[in-house]
DNA sequence: CTGTTAGCGCTTTCAC
DNA sequence: GTGAAAGCGCTAACAG
């Protein structure tokens, strides 16, 4: 790799000194036109860029924004990420994303890495890994120093810092209501371990909803699928005991898994079995017939988590984490029956 | 936020110098033990980390290196960033991912930010936009510098820089002889428009593979989709025309559409009509019956781009770019009959 | 054992 | 108009 050109270098070429060529370089009026131009065009064409490390230790201010992700394999992650590049973007501040891969490890090393520095704050949505060893101490530092920090969708109580959630818990209930109303009678739901706090949430609804209906919740209907064994196995042990008529799924995957193993046995949906999922990505809206499905708004999941963040650091005054509750609303396609 | 605390900072605290502070927290010999417990000490309780740009800036290399993509919607860049992060960890370097969103416009800039010394080496996707407008002058400067880049996937042979990619043609060849073999006798292409690369060299291995048999390529059973429609209507409006008893689409998510489109109109997959998409992601999984495709290794992809890019950084001496090419292999599910 | 110094690339204030 | 100097936070060679 040719060698970077500098400054330094530039101003030796003109036997100028430093700070003339950049003022040069930034067209200050100081500077007599002809050394300007003379200047900008041999910076041009040996492709000066100013060393960007140099300028953010220079203002202290790096003007980007670090995210800290589990995956992008689901779709929600991505439409998230729109989100946050929407507002990030218009604000003048630029996004570097980092995943965590589920892994409690690389997740403190990303956020070692981001807050040695190189950004100006950070979103966080947790690990699964973090999750299940239910340690948090890597935030710990961020938390006490005041560092900007957002977290969105898996978040923790634990902290004090923005966060931005769905309403996990009403969207479940909705959905299970809605197979309550269309007429199922024995609902079954598909969802995580319970470490997974998103799952447990979801969980909490079914269990709302039914009760609400004067049903007993019964144990049998419920399957806490394990990613690491075959999740569709799991799905048709639950077929095995029980035929349900109703099912909710805390995820797409889930759902559409749920719906092939359903198929398979030969029944109809939705004349026989509704499904509803959670999540609504191109699984979802590609299946046959098209899930029901709790929409959860990625998007502007992410504008907000991004605006939260961006005030934080612009503002002097320290004010109190806030914590925003997005509701989901229940889009209704073809797995369920109607009314 | 916490004024960051730096080594000045401790150095006055205890009335030492800075590199007394600096060597006692690199836990030197040359620091008694007592002053450096207690410098340590004090460190830790104030959170304090080395202020990575001003480290990043004195060694003059980052261990990090920047990825450019267009998208993360779609399962194969998240496969493909998997084998990116897989190596680079391993070889102690850090990721991060930039977001073009098909822009051209983001493109250059996400390319500039990270080569204004923030990486040591970038691995590139390129957009559709900057596909569409034909213009690669952002990549001028770096080349001519011989900054350390490798592009995968989308690609410009223009460039002279590594370059890891699929083969295309050969993939493509195999699915449309595969459909010939069974017995389709109307094979009909879904594609992208004509300025997408791998949408081009796909249609060609099509194109390739009918001829091969010496057949006409018939027009009327090429579909170009536009992605700003509805993807569905225009896969409609083909079966309106004539009715394939093959159909060959270029990715995940054409050819669940088209699978969806055949069924809704009555046709039985694969008796009366037999289909094979590109991209081994969750959608051709998860479809019912799962789909028979040509699988891209992502991941091996990811790996061997990384590879190539450490190599080029770590290398001191100059060698002539590589252009790798991965072959594909057809995964046959339930979408086609069998022989 | 501890401190001084120079330097990474850049910006900015103040002098000439 | 141009340049010298200080400083951002850190490292490393060298001096004491």
């Amino acid at each position: 790799m040719k060698p970077k050109i500098t400054l330094k270098n530039i101003a030796k070429e003109f036997d100028v000194s430093i700070s003339t060529v950049s003022k040069s370089l930034k067209n200050s009026h100081e500077i007599s036109i002809d050394l300007k131009q003379k200047i900008q065009e041999y910076a041009k064409k040996h492709h000066y860029k100013p060393n960007s490390l140099a300028v953010r230790l220079q203002n202290q201010q790096t003007k980007t924004i670090g995210v800290v992700l589990p995956n992008i394999v689901h779709h929600f992650f991505s439409t998230v990420i729109q989100g946050i590049e929407e507002v990030t973007n218009q604000r003048g501040y630029n996004v570097m994303i980092c995943l965590s891969n589920e892994s409690y490890e690389k997740e403190v090393l990303n956020i070692e890495m981001f807050t040695s520095g190189s950004v100006d704050g950070l979103i966080v949505s947790i690990s699964k890994e973090t999750q299940k060893k239910n340690d948090y101490s890597h935030f710990n530092d961020l938390i006490e120093d005041d560092f900007p920090i957002v977290m969105f969708d898996r978040v923790n109580d634990k902290f004090e810092c923005d966060k931005v959630i769905i309403d996990d818990v009403s969207g479940s209930i909705n959905a299970t209501n809605h197979l309550i109303e269309i007429g199922c009678k024995k609902i079954a739901l598909i969802t995580t371990p319970k470490h997974i706090t998103v799952g447990t949430l979801r969980r909490r609804g079914y269990v709302k909803a039914i009760q609400n209906h004067g049903q007993e919740v019964d144990i049998d209907l419920i399957v806490e699928v394990d990613e690491r064994e075959n999740i569709k196995e799991q799905i048709e042990d639950l077929f095995d005991n029980e035929t349900p008529d109703g099912i909710f799924a805390v995820n797409e995957v889930y759902a559409v898994s749920a719906m092939n193993v359903a198929r398979e046995r030969g029944f109809k949906i939705p004349e026989d079995i509704s499904i509803i999922g959670f999540t609504d990505g191109p699984l979802s809206r590609l299946a046959l017939p098209p899930l029901t499905t709790v929409v959860q708004h990625g998007y502007s999941m992410g504008k907000k988590t991004a605006e939260l963040l961006i005030n934080r650091i612009e503002s002097k005054e320290e004010f109190k984490p806030q914590k925003v509750v997005l509701s989901t609303n229940l889009k209704i396609r073809k797995s369920t029956k109607s009314l």
